[in-house]
DNA sequence: TCCCGTCTTTGCGCTGGCGCAAATTATCAC
DNA sequence: GTGATAATTTGCGCCAGCGCAAAGACGGGA
């Protein structure tokens, strides 16, 4: 499937950007494809290039020294990842790993020539700092839940960011259906997959949400909204 | 006390800032002066001026709903703060809170003439993001800390951080001392004060470091690694 | 110098959440 | 269908860390 300048237009920093501008991007990038469970890259790796997804998801995870897993981000089609090593000068390394959750296919373009090309481009710098500071900001946010919230609210706030996220097809019976596995969500909310589980049986005796395999239905929002609000 | 345009070479982004840009930014600033105790914004307030402290020590911090703070980070002379405000275009507010550890002076720059310097200033974007970058893999690096540690590591961590940044005189007898207080810590690790205060009660019957009010002396670094790396 | 407000320490009891282990269930390949 | 594999649930015991309360230590101001 060939990516036409049209398609880049979806991505974020390049909503301003100019058709030639486009074509050189498509020009100077590599198409890559990875199956399910492969690694567009690895923590530390040297970072020569940032990544936009063009299908698939792709899963972004930091690990301490002793392996433990948290996840940072999911990337959907026609978002950057692994953009910060583009920025700094020196060889800089990836501060994560990139899995795909699904076989997916990227848009590969050398760091080098993504700075050389912000040199000249102002829209470019601008747009992708508008980007970086987004995600300043939902860190912080996030760090701060962390920090504050206890593990039960952390859960629903999350059930509740990715149903947002996930524009999916509501389901027949109302609903957001989201693909996570207890695990994955124990990783992003910093706590265990067994404690999750529990959560989530609690919710579903409640009727505030229905499970199954790697698979959780939401059907009402708003009694997690009031979760997260502390009445439990 | 007046700044000169030589002053302001030393803040990271005007590393590459011509000598007539930098006498811009100081003729559009307005300095402000604020005594210990007081903000120079708080979260939420519009995201009009990004600052740059001058003299003095300013605390980042977060609240949530309930009013519990995090800490996000502590400024020192010649960095920048509230900046994220100056790249989004809308009505942005700031997402944390700045509070003058002692009596402390900033430059305050209008957002919006930041922003017309971005335009047409390439060097100015790029040295942003380059800060902005660093911004998110310290978050990122905090997050899975708070997630994956537990408070004994992270008490020992922030400690060897603060240390190393404060390249404060070492003491008469060696050893590195930091002004911060139990709360400060438990605010900057996500921990309370009362763990804090047990924790480094216990350093001290070690020798590992020794306390005060609102003081803690560094005495043996390497101990504090171990602790770190979970030989406690 | 004394006083007062603030910071710090520590005992105590409690519980949220961890994590092993084992049972149960869902999914997929053949 | 039938295993084989992976995800999930749940009982159980345990302990790290919370947070109240009260006592103690410090330091600045008048």
């Amino acid at each position: 499937m060939e990516i036409s300048p049209k398609d880049l237009k979806q991505v974020v920093v390049f909503e301003n950007a100019t058709d030639d501008d486009l074509v050189l991007f498509l020009k100077n990038g590599i198409t890559r494809s990875m199956e399910e469970g492969g690694y567009f890259f690895l923590q530390g790796d040297e970072a020569s290039y940032l990544y936009i997804l063009t299908g698939g998801q792709v899963k972004l995870t930091q690990s301490n020294p002793s392996g433990q897993l948290v996840n940072l981000r999911t990337i959907y089609p026609w978002q950057m990842f692994g953009a910060l090593g583009a920025v700094r000068t020196d060889g800089a390394t990836y501060p994560a790993s990139a899995q795909a959750l699904e076989d997916s296919t990227a848009l590969a373009v050398p760091s080098l020539f993504m700075r050389s090309m912000m040199e000249t481009r102002p829209y470019l710098s601008f747009e992708l700092m508008k980007l970086m500071t987004s995600y300043i900001q939902e860190m912080q946010a996030r760090y701060r839940e962390l920090a504050t919230e206890k593990v039960e609210q952390r859960v629903a706030n999350a059930l509740i960011r990715l149903a947002g996220q996930s524009g999916t097809k509501p389901g027949k019976e109302a609903g957001v259906e989201l693909s996570f596995s207890r695990q994955d969500l124990a990783e992003m909310t910093g706590t265990t997959l067994y404690t999750v589980s529990r959560l989530l049986s609690d919710w579903e005796r409640k009727g505030i949400i229905k499970t199954g395999r790697e698979k959780i239905i939401v059907l009402k929002p708003h009694d997690l909204v009031r979760v997260v609000e502390g009445f439990a």
